[in-house]
Order: structure tokens, then C-alpha cells, then sequence
DNA sequence: TTGAAAGCGGTACCAG
DNA sequence: CTGGTACCGCTTTCAA
């Protein structure tokens, strides 16, 4: 159980010669000769040498690695926006450190100063549905620490934004549901302050008032966990059914309550499309799977991921104080199936 | 844009005290007097001083964080198992470092070594279907490094392993199989070098021998790549049905190669479980939405993280070194649904 | 071209 | 009870 770790130290002693030249010859320095720097490369590799990260990082005050803030790694979305962070962190030897909020605010900013005291060069936040303030994000923004916000973000902190355009998203489902002939359209959603349920629920209604079709209250119900934990979504799907006009279809706004609604609808035996057609927000690999098979909006989960990361990673490494925060938005894809079309009759 | 961070000399200076004193009050050593303990302590806390936990690891040789190497995130029984981890790290102040090796044993051999630059304080392993040999594991370990594998695990390597019951899992599906009336049961398997392949073909075989069922060779078809692309797992499909005496149900050994087998069932318009039945191993949260309703065996995969976290630390806290390791192996749960209920007639 | 020494932020040993 | 000091491993002036 001995630690074989070797250090510029040992190689000093080894090779005669001054820890100041070692850590030179290691960098390639211009001012050492190339007949030390061989010396000292080739003992390097014979021992498998390799930099102590955390001494470089104390000296450097860079730890080369980033934080990720999400509520759930076990939801499609995130996990393939993981996917897409981790492919531009890998090439570019950043190491991802994950936390996750489950939904509470308190976690949340918990992990943010966890993050900021583990020294991360920067940190890439989408926030919990519980969020109503950003203070500590705020805070570790003030103190130095880059950040982007993608996906679920807030604009009372300035970064970088990188988002999908939900507006239009919702937009072109609804009108989809409308062109196929519903005229009771619900929608389940997420926490009222997140973007993205603002967002999607101004798409809906404009495609609604469009075709100059009414929205009453009730049809709009909210999940402020994000569908989380099933008994909320389960409780908004009762709501709906509930009321003396029920809707025709169901509009749900994210990963998790789309799998929730339609689990619900199984549950009940209720007649898909026939009697409640539903349609929303999902980035499950098969919706065409499923019975009957789910008309989804994709998210470009990798690509955001990537994005997020590439900002993050140009904003850790560019010496210029970012004026001017860019919000990138990407296209949602629609993909009709059969759960949202119009039974003849 | 400056760095707001207070350090334990600036306290020392503030309070015209040494950084030793400092150091000790804010660490409650019991050789420093109340009286400026509180002073420390309440000075620290109105900065809001935090140590530098880089400057700690760096002397103590101990990072507080631990490394997962799994081969993917979007993967629901992986996504799982970060879940089940995370929920240990978390309350133990631990950091996770996430590393994905896609299934190739190169990416898997750099990120372990990545992870040990890292100081990482322990691994939690689940290998890569490529992975032939684990030298580089084994010099992390022999390095001190302490190592947990789970899930797809080497003997080759003496760790603490944590794994479900992959043969019992088998074994009870096929005999479901059986029992169900079918008798040309087929396996879409994952690469023949991994652990969870030997043991869930070894529980299939014994079930199928049991019951005097033969397997043609051609009937078990291996995903070399654990079904990571969908190639793959249509080929072996393909394979299947294209021999002159096809299957009448395919047992399917992973998550992956279940969705992407389904898929392919689908897409040609196969009755299910009419023509062909399926079952497999799949750690989707809602089966039985599906069309028609996948009968699946389910691993605990939350756990399966919590138990292997538990183990690591258990590993990186305790003096003793680790004489005799242990195998915690857990159950399944068969969860029968119509996919693979025969037809009468 | 190389070396001595200070320092990144804490911790711990040894004195006093 | 408190202070001085060396050190963790590496980088970086400043001198030689």
C-alpha cells in the first residue's frame, strides 16, 4: 500500500539537480537546455512521473475542473445533456464534478458554495423548480466564478444563457393539437417561476388565442416539483379529469411529467387518443415505442450540453471580462405520432 | 471581478494572532481558550471565511471526492446508480468526478488514470464491454488507490464488488419463458468477456436445460458494444430472424439491447409477443406503457450505487487495510407483463 | 542555462 | 494557551 507517486523533488535529487529546473524542463521551457530537458523527460517517464494536480492548482488558483448544477441525473434530458457537457470537457481536460438539487432550493445553493469552495473554475447551473431567488448564485458570481445557465435559467443574474426556443416549441404543438381538431386543450406543466413553464405557456396560449380558442383557468395545472415525484403530476392529471368539461388533450411541458401523464392515462384505462389525446415535452430515446406511440417535442439535449460547456470553457480561459452575455437558443423538433392524432368521428 | 476569498493568515493578521492559533480555533482544538475561539470563529463567520479546500487536500493527502467510471450517463440503470451514489456522497461531503468510457478500453484506461491525477480519495468501477484486461486498475490499486467495482466487474482484479444476481435474474425469465409456452427462445447479449454476460447466458442455459430445450449455437447473439449504437443491436436481430428456424422469443441482457431490440421488432411490423415475445433486462421506469407492455427484469440500480459509495468509503475511511473483500450481491425482481405472454392458439 | 528561495493556504510539530 | 516554523508539490521571480 505504498503511494509510488513521484515528485519533481525526487527527480531533482535523482538527477542533481534543482527542482526549479526539473518543473522547467517539464514545461519545455525555452531557458533549459536539450540535453537536460531529455534528461529529465526521459527519468520522468521512466518513473511515470506525473504532476500533483492539486499542487498546481493551489499554486495556479485554475483546478481545471467545472461544476454542474441539475435537479436529476436519472431524467433523459439531463443525462444526455451530461453526455454533451462531457464531451467538450473531456477533449479539453476538464473534469465534471455533478451535484444535484432534487428540486430544492436549499440543495441548490448548498451545492453551489459546495462547488465554489471545491475551487471549480466555473460552474454550468440549470436551476430547480423550487427557485425563486439566485443570491448565492449572485454571490459566487461576484466572487469571480464564471457561470452559464442553460435550460431552466433566470434572468436576474447576468451569464451566459443557453436555452431552446420553448416559445415556438409549444407553439408548433399546440397548433398541431389544434389542427388536429381538439378544441380542450389542457396543459401540465412545471413550477410557475421557471422559464421554460413561462415560456411554454405563452407558446400554448398564442397558438390558442390564434384560433381564437379559450384557455379556462383550471385547464392549466402545475407541478411545482417538475414532476419529480409522481403524486403531483398524478394529482394535476386527476384535476383535469375531474372537471364537468374535461379536456380533449393534455399538453405536458416536461420530461418527467409527459412519462407521468401518460402513465396515469394507462393507469385508468383511459382511451389514448380516443378520449384523452396527450402530447409534449420528451426526450425519451423511443416514444414511437409506447402505446400508442407519443407525439414528443425534442430537445437537443447534447448539443446544449455541448454549448453550455464550450461558453463556459471560452469564458474560464479568455482573459477579457465577458461584456455582453450571449443567449444562444436552439430549435426544438416536433415529432407527431399517433397519442395526439384525432380519432375519425 | 475580485476574488472575495479570506484566507486563515488574513484572520491571523486581522486579529493580530498567529495562523497556528487561527487554524486551531476554527478546528475547536481544545488547547485554545474560549475566549478566542469565539473571537476567531466570529470574525471567520462575519467574512465568511471557508478554507481552501485545495490547500487541505494538498497537505493531507486527502481530496474528499471519489471517481465513477461507467460507460454511459444516458443510460437509465447508470443514471440510477449516480443517483444512489450521490445520495451517499452527499451526506458524507464527498465530491463526485464523473467519467464516461463509452465502451472503449482506451477511454476507460485514461480515465482512471485521469481520476488518480485527480487525487480522486477511491473509484467506483463498472467496465467497459471491451474491457479484456484491467492493468491499469490493478496499478492504481497496487498505487493505494481504493477501488469498488459494481455492476460489470473483473476477478482479475481483487476489489469489493457489487453486483445483482445475474444468473438468478436469467434463470427466472427463462423459465417464465418456458412456462409460458415458448420453446425457441433466443439471448441478444452484451460482449462474452463481461461478468453480467457469463452469468445472465449461464442462468439462461440452465433454465433451457432444465426443461430439455436446446439452444442452437446461432441463437445466442452477442452486442459487442453492449448495444450502444443501434447497428449492433439491429444486426443481431436481424441475424435471429433471418435463420430458417427463427426464435419465438428473444431474451434481451441489457437495457440498451431491450429498447433497441423492441425497436427493432416495431419497425418491422413483428406482432409482439404474436410472432416474437421479448423480455429482458431493462431498467426504463415505465415498462408498461410500452405496446405491447415489456416484461422486464429489474435491477436495483439506486441501491446498487448506495451500497457500492458505502463500501468505498467505508474503504477510504478505515485504517485497516482491507483484508478480504467483499461480494454484495443483490436480487432482481421479474416483473411480467404481456410482451411475453403466448398467445392461446 | 541553472539555482535559491518565496509563496499558494493550511496543518502540525516543537517551543515557550 | 499561543507562536514560530517547516512542509505538502509545484511555479516563478530574482540572481548568478
Amino acid at each position: 500500500m505504498k503511494r509510488d507517486t513521484i515528485t519533481i523533488t525526487d527527480i531533482a535529487r535523482a538527477l542533481q539537480l534543482s527542482s526549479a529546473t526539473v518543473s522547467r524542463a517539464l514545461r519545455d521551457s525555452y531557458q533549459i537546455s536539450e540535453a537536460t530537458k531529455q534528461l529529465v523527460k526521459a527519468y520522468a517517464k521512466q518513473h511515470n512521473y506525473h504532476p500533483n494536480l492539486l499542487a498546481q492548482s493551489l499554486k495556479s488558483n485554475k483546478s481545471k475542473s467545472i461544476g454542474l448544477l441539475i435537479s436529476s441525473v436519472p431524467n433523459n434530458f439531463f443525462a444526455e445533456v451530461i453526455n454533451g457537457i462531457e464531451s467538450i470537457t473531456y477533449s479539453s481536460g476538464y473534469h465534471l464534478i455533478i451535484t444535484q438539487s432534487h428540486e430544492s432550493q436549499e440543495r441548490e445553493a448548498r451545492n453551489i458554495e459546495h462547488l465554489h469552495w471545491r475551487s471549480v473554475d466555473g460552474m454550468l447551473v440549470s436551476l430547480s423548480s423550487e427557485t425563486t431567488e439566485v443570491s448565492t448564485l449572485q454571490k459566487i458570481q461576484s466572487a469571480g466564478v464564471p457561470i452559464v445557465q442553460f435550460d431552466r435559467v433566470s434572468d436576474d443574474i447576468a451569464t451566459h444563457q443557453v436555452i431552446v426556443d420553448n416559445k415556438d416549441g409549444a407553439y408548433q404543438l399546440t397548433k398541431h393539437l389544434v389542427q388536429s381538431g381538439f378544441t380542450r386543450i389542457a396543459q401540465i406543466t412545471s413550477a410557475p417561476v421557471l422559464s421554460i413553464t413561462r415560456e411554454r405557456k405563452e407558446g400554448f396560449l398564442t397558438a390558442l388565442n390564434e384560433h381564437y380558442l379559450s384557455t379556462p383557468e383550471p385547464y392549466i395545472q402545475h407541478c411545482l416539483h417538475g414532476g419529480m415525484n409522481l403524486e403531483e403530476t398524478e394529482h394535476a392529471l386527476q384535476q383535469l379529469l375531474d372537471l364537468p368539461e374535461p379536456p380533449e388533450a393534455i399538453f405536458t411541458a416536461s420530461d418527467r411529467i409527459t412519462i407521468g401523464t401518460f402513465a396515469g392515462l394507462h393507469k385508468r384505462n383511459i382511451n389514448i387518443p380516443g378520449t384523452m389525446a396527450i402530447a409534449g415535452f420528451c426526450n425519451f430515446s423511443s416514444p414511437e415505442l409506447f402505446h400508442p406511440s407519443l407525439t414528443t417535442i425534442r430537445q437537443p439535449a447534447f448539443e446544449m450540453g455541448k454549448a453550455a460547456a464550450e461558453l463556459l470553457i471560452g469564458l474560464i480561459e479568455s482573459k477579457k471580462n465577458s461584456r455582453g452575455f450571449e443567449k444562444r437558443v436552439l430549435p426544438t423538433e416536433l415529432f407527431i405520432r399517433q397519442s395526439s392524432v384525432k380519432l375519425p368521428g
